[in-house]
RNA sequence: GCCGGGGUGGCGGAACUGGUCAGACGCGCCCGACUUAAAAUCGGGUGCCUUCGGGCAUGCGGGUUCGAGUCCCGCCCCCGGCACCA
């Protein structure tokens, strides 16, 4: 027998899987249908300048398991890779250190499938997709088109999120706690004209979960999905402004307290604002507009000037001072408010700042009081009453906000999809025609990041002739956030090589929804929503036949380092290649498989993986002596029914648990079964099994034992089936208890009846002890399990 | 504050629907075998206390039950989301 050498076979089985095609999935033919299929998905990795990490380890390997079980069982299987090649660190990197952030990231790709590779994931390399690439951003560029279209994506002026650092736009998504989600810095707000797509246009939709049969997303990722979109039930209720005869609405949820009203509140960026409003509070709102929104809601008073008008309240025409106050905001409901300082917690603040009245007009009760007719009413009854007396009045309607903003997705920055977008005099904004797709990335001399668009300096580049009228234009310099093209590149893989569109519509619907899809909770209010709102457009296009891109989420935990997670950001990354050299990729693989539940944070330590290394060395050498030893047809024995137990554990814990650290434990406790007598007659049945339940961990491994063992190509084998009969017992142990601590225990057979049982347990010396001649009160049977006897 | 998730040995964790003295499997540690020695390997032990009968143990306090890590109530702590969103 030889030495257990990974460095050896692992390398021989990679080219045996390349050269036998085992992990390319061709598309089916069409009208081929009757086929379990799966379309297995990780998040794509970000090339970054350095490696992969731990946490892509844990990650893809998880999504390898999956891999191979379905395979094994039947289904055809798409498992793709690739590249969420443009963001802002490649282009960062090729300014510190030169170079361009292709030549950055090209290598980096090459680098990183090495090492995909030196772990033996199952990945249809076929399949590689890159967002880089002309030939993938074409399709980004045109499906651009088609949201424009429809609407979908538009341009406006608006406060956007500005990183000083980064010099570019960051989506709301993206900046938490006032940072820069990507480099941490302080997030200013500009306001500049930005493109974004209109993910507000599906708010109520994205509440909704339209899973097929089967799928299943995280309650607390729909929660975290729910609170960031944030549906509020009101009324839009209008106020005039006599003296200019004008009608602003308002947006509130508690049309019951309109008589409450004292006072009327205006965003500062409110039109009206700029129009009409009093010098001073011009003044104000130029100042207060430019601040950031987190300084805003930590100053201690509210500030806030009168506008010199008056709003009209349409219940009871009392002529409310119209403020203009930042504590209202311009992008939420309609950006004025009618301000009840008795029950609102700012209101109440903001009147007693500046002494305004306050009024109560809901009593401890919540009955309404000094109401004018809806004096007596119940909060709750008004609600409705008010806004339908206003409806018919025509001063108001129900009305339903959110707290969801429109994604703005335009970047001043170079490595990105070009936007195809052409400005002309004349034409105004025009689309670049499908025809002349793609708007091509050009090279350009200096990408430093200058508050506008490097391409801007491109000046042959960005000189065009309009596509409508043929006069002088200019093309939108701005590129696409990343995100854009991470909301589609699931579609693409599995029609990557389409040159007519960016999917055919039946391969589409053939492989998706992605079954399942894993990944971090980090991205719950980011891809995972956007990609949703994707799909729903797409398939309002008719361009596919779903309405959710992923059929079941996951959420692996964070391999952590020094209690943080492991990122190229925070600089604490621990890469596989010293540990597949010294210890094999089956050995990391199983290692980190065996480290915990999946969706737990697991702080990073290699010490546990000797213990691994050992368990695959005693496997290969058990296997060895009982392919020498032990008998080709013997008959079963009582390794037998532990193998199959282990088949039943390891199955359900893949398929139906998702539970990936289990399963190792399993085929450990066979081995050592195994262990005890490698030449038994049903030693054979045992490690075939054994070796076959370890492939989707540890393929190199087990491929080389299950040819030791006389078998060929591991990899395409059936998955075991557990025999149901053969895990049924003859005898098991009865538990017997004395109220209800363990007293004994012993072998019975399966076939004794309650009453068997309990004489049984009754005649037990132990149990007789205990029970000290005392009444049995009462005596309890759990079939197959346990005799519990009462006294006392 | 509101919403969601979680607290089990020295450590990672197991116990899937209330039912095998909770602690599988692994790490670590201790003892032993092999060895001139070490490594590797193999075998054994390892929750706490104990008068060796047993007692106590799953964040804390109560409850339901013949029986609770698992269910219910209250509290403490940790992690995540939302938070001037009208």
């Amino acid at each position: 027998m030889d030495r257990y050498e990974p460095e050896q076979i692992e390398p021989k089985w990679q080219r045996v899987w390349a050269d036998a095609r085992a992990f390319n999935v061709p598309n089916p033919e069409p009208g081929a249908e009757d086929e379990k299929r799966w379309y297995q998905l990780e998040m794509l990795p970000y090339p970054s300048a350095k490696s992969l990490h731990m946490g892509h380890v844990f990650n893809y390997t998880m999504g390898d398991v999956v891999t191979h079980y379905h395979r094994r069982n039947g289904a055809r299987v798409l498992r793709p890779m690739g590249w969420d090649a443009f963001g802002l660190p490649a282009e960062n990197a090729a300014i510190r250190e030169g170079g361009h952030p292709r030549d950055i990231t090209e290598a980096s790709i090459v680098l990183i499938r090495e090492q995909m590779q030196r772990l033996g994931w199952a990945i249809d390399w076929d399949r590689e997709v890159s967002s880089h690439d002309p030939r993938f951003y074409k399709w980004t560029q045109w499906l651009f088109l088609r949201f424009f279209e429809r609407d979908l994506a538009y341009r406006r002026a608006a406060p956007v999120n500005w990183c000083p650092n980064d010099q570019t736009v960051v989506a709301n998504e993206y900046v938490v706690d006032g940072h820069c989600e990507r480099c941490g810095a302080l997030i200013e707000l500009r306001n500049m004209t930005q493109w974004f797509f209109k993910t507000t246009a599906y708010a109520d939709e994205l509440r909704e979960y339209e899973l097929p049969p089967g799928g299943e997303w995280p309650e607390r990722t729909k929660t975290i999905q729910r609170n960031w979109i944030g549906r509020s039930e009101g009324a839009e209720i209008l106020f005039r402004v006599d003296e200019l005869d004008r009608d602003i609405p308002v947006f509130t949820t508690r049309p019951d307290t309109l008589f409450g009203a004292t006072f009327f509140v205006m965003a500062p960026e409110h039109p009206f604002v700029d129009e009409y409003a009093s010098e001073a509070a011009k003044e104000y709102a130029k100042h207060a507009g430019a601040r950031r929104a987190e300084d805003r809601a930590a100053e201690e008073e509210k500030t806030g000037v009168f506008t010199g008008h008056y709003a009209t309240n349409p219940v009871n025409g009392e002529k409310l001072p119209i403020w203009v106050a930042d504590y209202v905001l311009m992008d939420y409901g309609t950006g004025a408010i009618m301000a009840v300082p008795a029950h609102d917690e700012r209101d109440g603040e903001f009147a007693r700042t500046f002494d305004l009245p306050v009024r109560t007009v809901i009593n401890e009760d919540g009955v309404l009081v000094d109401s004018g007719e809806f004096t007596g009413t119940l909060a709750n009854e008004a609600k409705t009453a008010i806004v339908d007396w206003l409806h018919k009045q025509g001063r108001g309607a129900p009305a339903v906000s959110f707290r969801l903003r429109d994604w703005s997705f335009s970047r001043q920055r170079y490595w990105g999809a070009p936007i195809p977008i052409i400005y002309c005099d004349a034409c105004g904004v025009v689309p670049v025609p499908d025809e002349d797709l793609p708007v091509l990335l050009p090279d350009v001399d200096d990408y430093l990041p200058k508050g506008k668009a490097p391409l801007a300096s491109n000046e042959e580049w960005l000189h065009v002739d309009c596509p409508k009228c043929g006069g002088p234009a200019t093309r939108e310099a701005d590129t696409m956030d990343t995100f854009v093209d991470s909301s589609w590149y699931f579609i693409r893989y599995v029609d990557p090589t389409n040159d007519e569109a960016p999917f055919g519509r039946d391969v589409v619907d053939y492989w998706m929804p992605v079954s399942q899809y894993i990944g971090g909770i980090d991205h719950a209010t980011g891809h995972l929503l956007y990609s949703r709102f994707f799909v729903k457009a797409l398939n309002d296009m008719g361009m596919l036949g779903f309405r959710e891109p992923f059929a079941r989420l996951y959420h692996q935990g964070w391999i952590t380092m020094g209690g943080t997670k492991m990122s190229k950001t925070k600089g604490n990354l621990v890469g596989p290649d010293e540990l597949v050299e010294e210890y094999g990729a089956d050995a990391v693989r199983l290692y980190i498989m065996f480290m915990g539940p999946g969706d737990q944070d697991k702080e990073w330590s290699d010490s546990g993986i000797e213990g691994t290394v050992r368990f695959l060395r005693r496997l290969w050498r058990l296997v060895h002596e009982v392919a020498e030893q032990a008998p080709t047809d013997g008959e079963p024995g009582p390794l037998t029914r532990k193998t199959h137990q282990t088949i039943a554990r390891v199955s359900d814990d893949i398929a139906r648990r998702f539970q990936f650290h289990t399963p190792i434990s399993a085929l450990m406790e066979l081995v050592h079964a195994l262990a005890e007598d490698p030449a038994a007659p049903d030693a054979r049945f045992a490690a075939e099994t054994a070796v076959s339940l370890i492939q989707p961990y540890a393929p190199h491994i087990a491929e080389e034992l299950w040819q030791a063992l006389g078998h060929e190509r591991l990899w395409e084998q059936p998955w075991p089936v557990a025999d149901a009969t053969a895990l049924e017992e003859e005898t098991f142990e009865l538990v017997v208890q004395v109220n209800g601590k363990v007293r004994d225990r012993f072998e019975v057979g399966v076939d004794l009846s309650e009453d068997e049982l309990v004489a049984l347990a009754l005649a037990s010396e132990r149990v007789q002890a205990h029970l000290n001649g005392a009444q049995v009160r009462k005596t309890i049977v759990v079939p197959r399990k346990l005799v519990n006897i009462v006294v006392g």
